[in-house]
DNA sequence: TATTGTTATACTCTATAACTATA
DNA sequence: TATAGTTATAGAGTATAACAATA
C-alpha cells in the first residue's frame, strides 16, 4: 500500500473513532446507548418491521428484541401488530421518542463544528470524494 | 443544518459503518474481535503500559486486562514487568502477534478497493479535507 | 497518600439455537 | 413447510467500585 493511501486510511480510522465517541456521548445525554439511538432514529421515520431493523443494523433479529424492549421501557418506542401479516411486529417511535431523536440529531457536534471549518465548495468536494469511496461505481 | 452538511454527515455515517464491518471481518479471519485487533496493532509497535492502552482506546483500564488476557491466551501478546516501575505492566506482541498484525493490516480491503477508485490527485485532496475535518485548526 | 493493574459485578450488544405464532 | 419474532444461552466490551502491590 502506498504511503498516501495508508495516510488516508489512517485518517479515516481516526474519523471513525471520533464519530463513535461523539455519537455515543450524544446518546448518553438521553440515557441511550449508541445502538438504541441508532434504532430510535430508524423507527422515528415511521413503523418498521423488527426484521427490517435487524437488516439495517446488520445484526441478528434476536438482538433487536432487546433493544426495542429497552426503548419501550423508556417510553420512546412501541410495538404494533401489522394488520396485513400478524406474524410481523412493527416498531415505531412514540411522540417522546421522536422528540428525543430530533434533539439527538441536532446535538451531534461532529456534524456542526468540524464541517463548519470547510467552505461550501470544499464540503461539496468532500461529499463527492466520499461518495466515490463508498460506492466506487455509481454508474458503471 | 444545511442539506449539504447533512449529506456529508450521512456519507460519513455510512463510511463509519462500512469501515467497522470490514475491520471486524478482517479481525474475525484471525479469530480476533475488533477490540482485540486494535490492541494487537497497538502493542505490535513495542511494549506499552496497560494504562496507556486504555488511554488510546479511551476506555477504563480494567477493560484492558481482559483484552490482553485473551490475546495472551492465543499467544499473540504477553505481559512484562517494567524494571523502572514495578507497578507497571507492559503489554507487547509476540512474534506470532506481530505476524498476525501485519497480515491483518494488509488484508483491509477497505483500504485497497474503494481508495483505488481515486486518482492520486484525488486521494491527496481527500487526505487534506479529512485532516481539516478531524483537526479544524492545524496551525491557528 | 497516590498510582498501577487486577478482580468482582452489572449492563449492553452480539451470535446461535430452540421455540411460538402465524402464513 | 417456511417465516417473524421471541426466549435462552454464552461470549465479549464497557463502566464502576473495591482491592493488592508498589511508589
Amino acid at each position: 500500500m502506498d504511503p498516501l493511501t495508508a495516510e488516508v486510511v489512517d485518517l479515516i480510522g481516526t474519523m471513525v473513532q471520533r464519530f463513535h465517541q461523539e455519537y455515543d456521548a450524544a446518546a448518553a445525554v438521553h440515557h441511550l446507548t449508541g445502538a438504541q439511538a441508532r434504532v430510535l432514529a430508524l423507527v422515528s421515520g415511521g413503523p418498521m418491521p423488527m426484521r427490517r431493523i435487524a437488516e439495517r443494523l446488520k445484526c441478528e433479529p434476536s438482538n433487536v428484541t432487546g433493544i426495542i424492549d429497552r426503548l419501550e421501557a423508556q417510553g420512546l418506542a412501541e410495538r404494533r401488530s401489522d394488520p396485513a401479516d400478524r406474524r410481523v411486529k412493527l416498531a415505531v417511535a412514540t411522540g417522546a421518542g421522536r422528540d428525543t431523536a430530533t434533539r439527538l440529531r441536532e446535538s451531534l457536534d461532529f456534524a456542526r463544528e468540524p464541517l463548519a471549518a470547510l467552505s461550501e465548495h470544499e464540503r461539496r468536494a468532500l461529499r463527492d470524494l466520499l461518495k466515490r469511496v463508498i460506492d466506487p461505481r455509481p454508474a458503471d
